[in-house]
RNA sequence: CGGAGCGUAGCGCAGCCUGGUAGCGCAUCAGUCUGGGGGACUGGAGGUCGUGGGUUCGAAUCCCGCCGCUCCGACCA
C-alpha cells in the first residue's frame, strides 16, 4: 500500500475523548474512528490487524478440532425465552422489533442459537464430541463503554461451544480449548496467564479467564514465573498435543498448580509459598474467558442425543470466548512507547514500512519501488512528499516492526538503513540483506 | 445505575464570567525556498458556535429543555 493514497488518517494531536494509551494510539495512527459511544469503524490499518488476529485465532481453533460456522447477529427472542435469559439478560441486550412485530435481538452471545442448531441435527452420542465456533460481531449495551475498543458495545468475538456426552468428555474439550488459547496468545507475542474465575450462578469448578500483562491493565495480578517459561507451541518432548489425553492432562496440571490470581481472589497464604524469585505481579487485561456449564442449556432447551444404552441424555456443554477486537487494544497496551505502537510481527498490519526520504531522487525512487515490489503488497510504502521527520514520526506511530529507510546518501551507494521498531536498533545494509532479515 | 465534566473549523484550544466584528496553533489548498526526526515564508479555503425554545434592539456568551461525548465508582469478551 502506498501511503500517499492510503486511507490512513494519522493525527498529530490526541482527540480529547481518548484517555488511555491504546485508544489514543488507535485514533492517532488511523486504525479506527468512533461512530457512537463504544462503536467503531475499522479503517484499513486497523482492519489488517484485526484480520491478522482473527487468522491466528482461527488457525488455533481449527488446530484444536473446532469447526468454524457463522451464526447471525440478529436472533429471534423465542430462543432466549426458552433458556430463560430473555428476562435475565436485562438492559445489556439490544432488543429490536421487526415489521411483523416480532421480537428480535442483536446477539450478545450465542449459547441459545448454537444449542438450537445442535439439537436440530445431532441425535446420537456417536456424533460427539463437537466443538463449534464462530467469529462474529456482538452487541452488549454496556452502561459505560470506555477505553476505546477495549470495552466497546459492538465488538468482535470468537466464541466456541463444546458438546460432549458426559462430564469427562466436557473436561477434555475444556482442556483442548485452554491449550488452544495459550498457543493463540503466545503467537501474538503476549504473556497470558490463565486464572481461575468465578463461574457465576452456574456453579462448577471449571472457569478460567485469560489475562495478559500490560502496565495499564484494570486489575492487579499475581502469578508464578512458570507461566512465562512454558512454550505452548513446542511440538517435541515437553510440548503439548491436542490429540493426546496425557498431554492435555499434564498441560492442565501445569496451568492449575502454579499460583495465579487477580487481586479479588488473591490468597496471601498461598502466595507466600511461592519463592521470591518466582513471584511476578503486574496489571492485567482480560482477553479471554472459558466456562464449563454442563447441561444448563441442553436441559432448558431440550437438546438430547441417544446414549450408548439407547436412552436420551443431555449433552454437557462449555463455552469459550476470545475478545478479538479487544485484543487489538490490549496488544497496544502491552506494547507501545512514547512514539507510538510497537506491533508484534505476527499481527502487524504490514511486515515493514519503506520510507523514501527523497521522492523524486532517481536512485531513491528506483530502490523503493524495487523493495516495495518484493513485498508483494505486504509493506507500506511512504511515498509522500513530506519531510523525513514526518515520515519517521508516522512510521513509529503506526508501529511497523521494521522500517527500511531509503535516503539519497545510501541509495547512491546501494545501501538502506534497517530499523527495528521494538529496539530502535538501526543497521546499514544492502536491500537484499534487509529483505532477508525481515523474512 | 449513582457522582462529575465537556460540546466553538478535520484535531487541540481561546473567547462566555461582564451580551454587540468568531479567533489562535496544527492539519489542509496554491506558490517559493528547503530536504535524515513532525521546516520557513507568502497567499487562500474552511465554522447553522451540539440542538430546540426563552430573555433581549441584539445571544457562542444569560435562562430552560433535549441530544451527544468523556471521566470516577458498581458490572462485563
Amino acid at each position: 500500500m502506498r501511503l500517499s493514497h492510503a486511507f490512513i488518517p494519522t493525527l498529530k494531536e490526541t482527540p480529547n475523548e481518548a484517555q488511555i494509551a491504546s485508544h489514543r494510539l488507535m485514533l492517532r495512527a488511523g486504525l479506527v474512528r468512533q461512530t457512537s459511544a463504544g462503536i467503531y469503524a475499522w479503517l484499513p490499518l486497523g482492519l489488517r490487524v484485526l484480520r491478522n488476529i482473527e487468522r491466528i485465532v482461527r488457525e488455533e481453533q481449527d488446530g484444536a478440532g473446532a469447526q468454524e460456522i457463522l451464526m447471525p447477529t440478529i436472533q429471534p427472542a423465542e430462543l432466549w425465552k426458552e433458556s430463560g435469559r430473555y428476562e435475565d439478560y436485562g438492559k445489556e441486550m439490544l432488543r429490536i422489533r421487526d415489521r411483523h412485530e416480532r421480537d428480535m435481538l442483536y446477539g450478545p452471545t450465542n449459547e441459545e442459537m448454537v444449542t438450537d442448531l445442535f439439537r436440530q441435527s445431532v441425535k446420537s452420542y456417536r456424533e460427539l464430541p463437537q466443538i463449534l465456533y464462530h467469529i462474529q460481531w456482538k452487541f452488549r449495551d454496556e452502561v459505560r463503554p470506555r477505553f476505546g475498543v477495549m470495552r466497546g458495545r459492538e465488538f468482535l468475538m470468537k466464541d466456541a461451544y463444546s458438546f460432549d456426552l458426559d462430564h469427562a468428555g466436557a473436561v477434555a474439550s475444556y482442556r483442548k480449548m485452554m491449550l488452544a488459547y495459550m498457543r493463540t496468545f503466545q503467537r501474538m507475542g503476549l504473556k497470558a496467564i490463565p486464572m481461575e474465575a468465578d463461574t457465576g450462578p452456574i456453579g462448577g469448578d471449571l472457569s478460567h479467564e485469560f489475562i495478559i500483562l500490560a502496565p495499564t491493565g484494570e486489575s492487579q495480578v499475581y502469578y508464578d514465573a512458570a507461566f512465562e517459561e512454558i512454550d505452548y507451541l513446542s511440538a517435541g518432548a515437553g510440548g503439548f498435543s491436542h490429540e493426546k489425553p496425557e498431554d492435555l492432562a499434564r498441560f492442565f496440571q501445569e496451568m492449575t498448580t502454579h499460583y495465579a490470581a487477580t487481586d479479588e481472589k488473591h490468597d496471601t497464604a498461598r502466595w507466600d509459598q511461592v519463592t521470591a524469585e518466582r513471584k511476578r505481579e503486574g496489571r492485567g487485561i482480560e482477553v479471554g474467558h472459558i466456562f464449563y456449564f454442563g447441561t444448563k442449556y441442553t436441559k432448558s432447551m431440550g437438546a438430547t442425543v441417544a446414549g450408548p444404552d439407547g436412552k436420551q441424555v443431555h449433552p454437557e456443554m462449555g463455552s469459550y470466548g476470545i475478545g478479538v477486537s479487544r485484543l487489538v487494544g490490549a496488544v497496544i497496551e502491552a506494547s507501545h512507547d512514547d512514539a507510538g505502537i510497537i506491533w508484534p510481527d505476527s499481527i502487524a498490519p504490514f511486515k515493514a514500512a519503506i520510507l523514501n526520504l527523497k521522492i523524486g531522487d532517481a536512485a531513491c525512487d528506483a530502490l523503493c519501488e524495487q523493495l516495495y515490489a518484493a513485498f508483494g503488497g505486504n509493506a507500506l510504502y511512504d511515498d509522500r512528499t513530506d519531510r523525513a521527520g514526518a515520515k519517521f514520526a508516522d512510521a513509529d506511530l503506526m508501529g511497523h516492526p521494521w522500517q527500511i529507510v531509503v535516503g539519497p546518501r545510501g541509495a547512491a551507494a546501494g545501501k538502506v538503513e534497517l530499523k527495528r521498531r521494538a529496539t530502535g536498533e538501526r543497521v546499514e545494509v544492502t536491500p537484499a540483506e534487509a529483505l532477508s532479515r525481515i523474512g
